[in-house]
DNA sequence: CTGTATCCGTGTTGATACTG
DNA sequence: CAGTATCAACACGGATACAG
């Protein structure tokens, strides 16, 4: 028998008044951000982060889970009869933390390190599609794009100079992409045309052709540092 | 008998093409992002730096600055002949993570868990600033501000709906803060009247009176989360 | 003073196996 | 599917010693 370590004996903490380290305290260890990622879109379950997580292990994900939930970022909730699985989903506030994400993004895509061959989930492409999003490109567009990827669907709405995305079943889209996330964001990073990937066979569309065209001019991808 | 270690056995790395998990490749590292807030108004030597990041190991600090610097964040410069003194700074990529640093202002100080009594380093102390910063509450006002705080000095700038702040002699500036990082953020976090902190005697302002009154009221701390 | 290079105790991480 | 248990390897933090 050993003594009870009631959870936290010493905590990591940055002991800082700084806005900063408080954030990094919440949100700062190993994994959190991409958990609370993954959660961005809506609630998810153990399984769905588990695998979106590339060399995430169950106790880990385990142990940022409770974390999170202890900081007031991530609810556990129960979905009602027929489904009766548990789900985890962000909070209010947790879902505030996404202009987090957008600067990160932004910023890291410069790096001459990006590599873009290695695996992307789903609600990475939703968003790297929000960070890059440029307003003025839209101008006053109005349409309603649709993805299927892994498995996984979305509908991103382009309204008042905005990007929304949402899971939502994609059949009223005006347009729908079908492929991989990797596949899907490399046509707008690349920013080649819609035909060549479909003639390799990695992506479809479907619905209003021109709507799709437009849609991937919208984001526009930043240059890379000069190093 | 082993293999030699050349520096890195497996460096711990996400092996993921979102941004957000790069940005973390490249500063998620525990320090590093403090380590950037102290060269974000200009370069600093190492014992600056150290004594501004509480609780940074000597050791820690130079495998992060070597880290920053291999990834193209912070440039290790040598000055000119009468100071002589090695310094490390930012890139102007490194320059560019700002926005993470004011979005992770804005969404962790809404977290109950923030203790304003903690170590602020003056550095800090203008990030802060820059985060809670309201375009809409400065209107047409321009104005320079001076800080000086903990040997730290600074001035920060008012135009044109922006705040900037740099590390430069506050004499010309047209009213001057003085006192403890915390001290100061106090009175702007609380909303509470300058006077009252000059009569406690943590602060004290010259110049024009003013200006500085009118200068504190353009930082709204954000809401509390509700739980 | 400005770092750099060790060693060492401890806690965290990650792979695997396992349980309900 | 949703976690828990175990354990080896590693990272962290502290101390100390050392170099320019």
């Amino acid at each position: 028998m050993k003594l009870e370590k009631t959870t936290e004996p010493t905590r990591r903490r940055y002991d800082d008044a700084c806005g900063t380290a408080l954030a990094l305290d919440l949100v700062g260890e190993r994994w959190s951000l991409l958990i609370v990622r993954e959660l961005m879109f809506g609630p998810r379950r153990f399984g769905e982060v588990r695998a979106n997580v590339p060399g995430v292990s169950a106790n880990l994900l385990t142990q940022r889970l409770e974390g999170l939930e202890a900081a007031g970022i991530v609810r556990r909730r129960r979905l009602p009869s027929p489904a009766n699985v548990q789900v985890y989903e962000l909070t209010e506030w947790g879902l505030e933390s996404e202009p987090i994400f957008e600067a990160m993004v932004r910023w890291a895509l410069r790096s001459p390190a990006h590599d873009p061959s290695l695996f992307l989930s789903p609600a990475s492409l939703m968003m790297s599609l929000r960070a890059l999003f440029d307003p003025a490109r839209a101008g006053g567009w109005t349409a309603r794009i649709g993805f299927r990827s892994s498995g996984d669907v979305f509908v991103g709405t382009i309204a008042d100079r905005e990007f929304r995305a949402r899971r939502e079943d994609p059949a009223a889209a005006d347009a729908v992409f079908s492929g991989e996330p990797g596949k899907l964001i490399g046509v707008i990073y690349g920013n080649r045309p819609i035909a060549n990937a479909e003639a390799a066979g990695v992506l479809s569309v479907t619905g209003n052709r021109a709507a799709a065209e437009r849609f991937v001019t919208l984001f526009p991808f930043p240059a890379k540092v000069s190093g």
